[in-house]
DNA sequence: GATGAATGAGTCTTCATTCAT
DNA sequence: AATGAATGAAGACTCATTCAT
């Protein structure tokens, strides 16, 4: 009776710990569970191709499944988006949730936020470039669903800046809704440049922007 | 055979002044040269609904000809994609220019010109809209074309991130070519969550990131 | 291998006892027998839907059971649909056997078989809808069965206008065959315009239908 | 700009004149103007094996033509079937409106709309047939219209019964909505029984049903 | 310069049915 | 007796593009 994925939970059940797409074989198709293995090539070919140049018999083949399979498990291709931006959501408010409440100065908290996001970002860097050019291709219902998620990210971040503000850490005058629009653009933006066989390494890019984001808050 | 507007020069002859799509009147469809109505109508639903998800037939509706006239004009639909970007590119490449080469210190030049693109992204914010998300529908060449453009755009406001670095007024750490990604991340984000009638002007916005950009860069 | 109903017994077993599907309870799916239900479920989802429209998988959740059980239960999709119509036609047949049979004035039976016949199909508004829409859906063997009990049934009601006519009570001019497809034609229509909750009941439409049929066939 | 049969107009222009359907030829599919062989070809193949069981497939690869010629012309397959079905309407609408304003008696006038309507039927059988079975499957809007203009015609028509029990010439029992009923019962029917190779001309069975009708509401 | 009918390959999706368990 | 994952063929519909006029 468990058919078609809900949004909420993960599709084939298990945890899928520390999935990362971002490296993308190019497609194996015949290990794993049916549904982790279609999220995985679909993930991919959307990151390439992007989502409606990407076709449902691409993701199949790749899987090394049928059309029907795809179908027992996913209401729809736009659930399978729905699903990949389900679980980058979830880890990385997770992983925000986590550091925003450590009992470290606000100044240590951002830092490690910012940083963090990064790395992520670039670990499941598949899953960011789909992220930002796919967004409006979902259906509207879902759309919003996942704006709601994204916006209670944000909040989360933004707190941290008016507290930073509060505290007298930062500077007063930057907009903090702005700062966090300011800060993601360049997050999001990851997956139009960086490339794992460049010059620099995850925790390098994280370093820099998040010392970028600090010293464009901080009082001089 | 000969006359189809070739990709590198603007459709319709004229310098099409104060084309700002931004504000997106809905398709009147009736006013001025067709290659220009049908420009603007492209961009207005490709900022709308997607490259992929807007038709041929929609465009040529809402720009009131038909098929063969826009078959007439460009080559095909990918052309008037690739037309719009020339424009948008165009447009900033001549601006920067013109700031980069000003006799002012490089900390104004840098603001002045951190401001102007989120000035004129604000003001063409279609063509913002379509930028990040529709590069990857161009043609292989196509997309070759226009990351060349980028590219030099780029490195012309990277010489000025370096200019402040060897002036000393900048502090030495960060990569110029990171904070140029970094920046400009945040503009090209903007499509996403500016809106026209929101609570912010477009200049209130471009101080807000221009200062948010210097103070990243400036020695404490 | 041999597991499946036959298509010519009924599926479950019993007599199912005044399984009236005219009045359609919307699907509760978890009371009687596995068969009965599916049998009720598919018979309301035809009349509702059209057989083609309704999925094996419909019916399935409709009776609270899954596939397997169904395909356990019966052969094909088809095979649910030949059983409705057995059903439907065993019972007509019986009826009008046993009023033929009568030893009362043909006139009197001849009204009493329409009378019947109508408030029958009434009672079984949705197996009435599906006969007519839906023959053409069997399987062509299947499809000659109902045919022929079809005939048997007609024959039997023809002989009666024969006996009228015999008899001298009906006026000798109209063909008998073509009375029966006039009337039968009124009484497969029922379904395409009653209604329960109309100003008639079945048995007032019955007492209608019965005095224009004697009317078209007594003389003067 | 004339795309898209409008569900008032006919398609292709002209007024197809005497376009029986009935006699359904199988497929010669390379005359005439494509919209009208698409129709023809529809009727045909939606008459023989049922709307939901022609694909589109079928019905383009018997006119000739390719899917996407249909698609030109006609929205849907939906479309289709709705322009068949106002074929046929507005040719009977316009014959019993005819018939029904002759200055001839009541009984006159039923006796020969009831005749009248036996014989259009028959040499359309293929709409008629196509009438009954497949209504259902029409979009529930275009279901709607279909269904207002067939009201009106049954309105008429139960205008006649009506006007021939004020005068006296019928018998005061029987409700005209019932009668109407009874009637376009047998004559749907028709196309579930009647061949053009079968024993009986149109005009016999128009004469005998027409025959039926009128002693069935006649005083005795 | 412009039309619009026609193409044909491609899209996502549905579904009756099977089979290992 | 019953499950439900998986199949594979078929479904309706879309669309960029061409070409005779």
């Amino acid at each position: 009776m468990a058919r078609r994925a809900t949004s909420g939970g993960s599709a084939g059940g298990g945890t899928e710990p520390g999935a990362a797409t971002g490296s993308g074989a190019s497609g194996s198709g015949t290990t794993g569970a049916v549904p982790e293995r279609l999220l995985a090539e679909a993930t991919r070919l959307f990151a390439e191709h992007g989502y409606d140049r990407t076709s449902v018999q691409e993701i199949v083949e790749a899987a090394g499944v049928t059309k029907g399979a795809l179908y027992h498990y996913f209401g729809s291709k736009d659930d399978l988006l729905h699903e990949i931006y389900g679980r980058v959501l979830r880890l990385q408010t997770e992983r925000l949730d986590a550091i925003a409440t450590r009992p470290t100065p606000v100044t240590e908290r951002i830092a490690e936020a910012a940083a963090d996001v990064v790395v992520t970002s670039i670990q499941n860097l598949d899953d960011t470039k789909i992220f930002f050019r796919s967004m409006h291709q979902l259906s509207p219902e879902k759309q919003k669903a996942v704006r709601a998620e994204r916006r209670r990210y944000h909040e989360t971040f933004r707190a941290l800046v008016e507290e930073g503000q509060r505290d007298g850490r930062f500077r007063p005058e930057p907009r903090p809704d702005l700062v966090v629009d300011f800060f993601f653009g360049s997050v999001h933006h990851l997956g139009t440049w960086y490339h794992a066989d460049g010059p620099l390494t995850a925790e390098q890019v994280a370093a820099e922007f998040s010392d970028l984001l600090l010293h464009s808050l901080l009082r001089p």
